[in-house]
DNA sequence: AGGCGCTTGTGAAGGGGTGCACAAATCGCG
DNA sequence: CGCGATTTGTGCACCCCTTCACAAGCGCCT
């Protein structure tokens, strides 16, 4: 299905590395699916069938399976998949198996909840430093972390090989701190500041803002209640679905 | 996301705001569009073209215009769009006229961050209630709110009229608060708790797990550094046999 | 050994989103 | 008053994703 790799030479050649070229909408739910394993795996479950796995992640099931497909799993018929092999396999797709070193610019509000959040470490990263541009924040120790000013990014960036950038700035602030880690040297970033990152090509960017999670919120609220103000025009009023309580949809996360 | 509803009406009749029934991926764009158009506003910028707002918000200007043309904006061809009205526009249909209340439940590391979060109040919404179960903070005053016990929810919930439920407590307790504030009529919910939550058809569940977000970059990053590692087919005829060395993690080889 | 039930993996259909390219509309200016 | 420059709004083709439905594979039981 997907081969729409260049072969470099006709014949043979082979042996490319062949990463498996994944779909965006499916790396997006891998992390998920890791997480729903984990829990699996806690409870004593060797082994799951997609069905179970799926809705432990709130995911179609068919979706799940085409998911897992892609990176050719191994899963076995009649019986679902190994929970101890899936996760190691999803790991390695994710590139989990190395704890990734994480640097956290702007230790305010947030940054300190960031700074003290044990999801961090638990689920494959670490954080190796913090920043703040703020004299009086620097030096600060939180967790075991001292505090440094973002003068020191670029030698503490080499030291401890930083992954990934978080930005916890207020979003003045963000670009400058963006362009300071794109220069050490830093591929991907997490921005938590609500403004627009402009970074070169080949460097990742995912953004969290709040505010807009809210207005999509608030968009659907407002919708809803104009539609129960307003009854749908044609029959059918509130057609009395059956299984009241089905679970809706996936809950959809952020990003694109 | 949950399922759609009836289309618009039938014949024209009602003069009413005509509800859009956006696109999904239009709604969760408006916000960004609305951010840009502010940040303009402020500038002093009164009108602004497609391309200018597409750059501002970091889209695709067919993108933009396709967006807005969803929701009947009122551009002039040949000038653009004027800032001020369009904000309205955006902001009615997102359904931020009305200041939405909001409930805050858990006010642990990451509850005190949002609940001093001033891109709350900027952006169209009101904190109106802080709760938590640990009887050590309840009581504890924070930004002016006091944080009340999970056992007056259902009391404060209708006083204050809340319409979106923010749920930052451990994953564990994130079911049965989502449950109380189901019960108590909210019909929005955005979960910083990394767990899928099952709630009722008509009930709108967004998630934020950083962990989520970084796992994914972390894919990227994966990636990005086999690619430079392995340049595309060098040429000469070292790698010779098919998974020669796939001990090591790549778990390449997806069969047919 | 063979059949049976269960589950995976996937072909194919359908829906939605994206971006190009262009006609239509508007303004400013000569 | 008309013309050209500019910019919107959108038809259309393409691509990705989702979902259904089912054949193939696997283990177990008889
Ligand atoms: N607080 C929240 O719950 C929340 C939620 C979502 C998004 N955000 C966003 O996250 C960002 C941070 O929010 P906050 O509430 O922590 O703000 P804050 O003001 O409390 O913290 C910002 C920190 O960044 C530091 N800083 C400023 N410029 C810097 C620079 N150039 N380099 C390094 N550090 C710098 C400041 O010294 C300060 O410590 C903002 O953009 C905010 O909009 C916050
Ligand atoms: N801290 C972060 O930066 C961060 C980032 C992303 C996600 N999260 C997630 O957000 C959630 C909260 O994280 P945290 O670091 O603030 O944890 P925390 O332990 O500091 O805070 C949790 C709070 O929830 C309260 N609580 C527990 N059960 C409750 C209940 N049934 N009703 C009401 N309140 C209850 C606790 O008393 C506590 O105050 C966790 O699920 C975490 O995984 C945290």
């Amino acid at each position: 299905m997907s081969q729409h790799r260049h072969p470099g030479a006709p014949g043979s050649a082979g042996a490319v590395p062949a990463l498996p070229d994944l779909p965006e909408a499916t790396v997006a739910r891998l992390p998920e699916y890791l997480r729903a394993l984990h829990n699996l795996a806690d409870g004593g479950h060797e082994t799951v069938s997609s069905e179970g796995l799926a809705t432990a992640a709130g995911v179609n099931s068919a979706k799940l399976r085409k998911d897992l497909s892609h990176l050719g799993s191994y899963g076995t018929r009649g019986v679902g998949y190994d929970v101890a092999l899936l996760i190691e396999q999803i790991e390695s797709v994710l590139g989990l198996t190395q704890r990734r070193a994480v640097a956290l610019v702007g230790v305010g509000n947030l940054g300190h909840a960031l700074a003290g959040y044990d999801g961090f470490a638990s689920r494959g990263f670490r954080i190796a430093a913090l920043f703040d541009a703020d004299p009086a924040r620097v030096g600060e120790e939180i967790n075991g972390l001292v505090v440094r000013h973002v003068d020191e990014l670029s030698r503490v960036a080499a030291e401890e090989s930083i992954a990934i950038g978080v930005i916890a700035t207020p979003a003045a602030a963000a670009q400058p701190v963006a362009d300071q880690l794109v220069a050490v040297g830093v591929t991907s970033i997490l921005n938590f500041a609500p403004c627009v990152l402009s970074v070169p090509e080949g460097v990742d960017v995912r953004k969290v803002d709040l505010a807009i999670e809210l207005q999509i919120l608030s968009f659907h609220e407002h919708r809803k209640a104009s539609l129960t103000a307003l009854p749908a025009t044609g029959g059918s009023a509130l057609t009395a679905l059956p299984g009241g309580l089905a679970a809706n949809d996936s809950q959809e996360a952020i990003g694109t």
